[in-house]
DNA sequence: CAAGAGATCATCT
DNA sequence: GATGATCTCTTGA
């Protein structure tokens, strides 16, 4: 149910994809919110410039050179909180950047409309849950943590959209890379 | 509608 | 001292 440590352990564009539908699970106290994750971006490797391993390894930037299912969350802008996973093999610097996600209906509470969109934007997730610098360095392959991910619907009933990264227009010949994942026709993935 | 600017600060130079 | 893996609000056509 809750995907393991290897599941990170691959390729981060295999990563990125296959998290799609996968479910994203905060737990803050005895309340528990489900999601789904339908957006996501792959920052890969030394050489990538929209990525911060592409500078080198510092405090900030650590535990990307580690090991993979390690939460890396940073503050960009002065006010968001930035929610990705790191991938592959330690030393290797790469993670998934979470996006989007679905806010799923509960059997008991009726989803208030404009909380619909509450989930649609890196910094707008992070935000609703309660995401933060705390998380850095956290496993997210134990419930241990508050934040987990379970396994999505075995059979993808999905197309899967690859685009360019946002906000990325200074990476060189990396802005034009299709490493931006969606669902298709979703309606809660980010805008633009 | 689209385009532009401002908010706000840890991190890096 | 400058900047950014963003978001929201304001402006103007």
């Amino acid at each position: 149910m809750i995907l393991p440590k290897s599941f990170y352990e691959k390729s981060t564009l295999k990563v990125a994809e296959d998290l799609l539908g996968c479910f994203l699970i905060r737990r803050r106290g005895d309340k528990i919110i489900k999601t789904k994750i339908v957006e996501t971006e792959a920052y890969c490797g030394f050489n990538d410039l929209a990525s911060h391993a592409s500078r080198g390894e510092t405090e900030r930037n650590r535990v990307m050179f580690g090991e993979a299912g390690i939460i890396y969350v940073y503050l960009i802008y002065g006010m968001y909180n930035m929610l990705n996973i790191v991938t592959e093999k330690d030393r290797y610097p790469a993670a998934v950047l979470i996006r989007a996600l679905e806010s799923l209906p509960y059997p008991n509470s009726l989803l208030i409309k404009e909380r619909e969109f509450m989930y649609n934007g890196p910094g707008k997730l992070t935000k609703v849950l309660k995401i933060d610098k705390k998380f850095n360095g956290l496993e997210i392959y134990k419930k241990i943590n508050g934040l987990w991910i379970e396994k999505g619907e075995n059979i993808k009933k999905f197309q899967i959209k690859k685009v360019p990264r946002v906000g990325v227009d200074y990476a060189g010949e990396y802005k034009n890379k299709l490493w931006r994942f969606y669902i298709k026709d979703n309606k809660f993935v980010s805008k633009k």
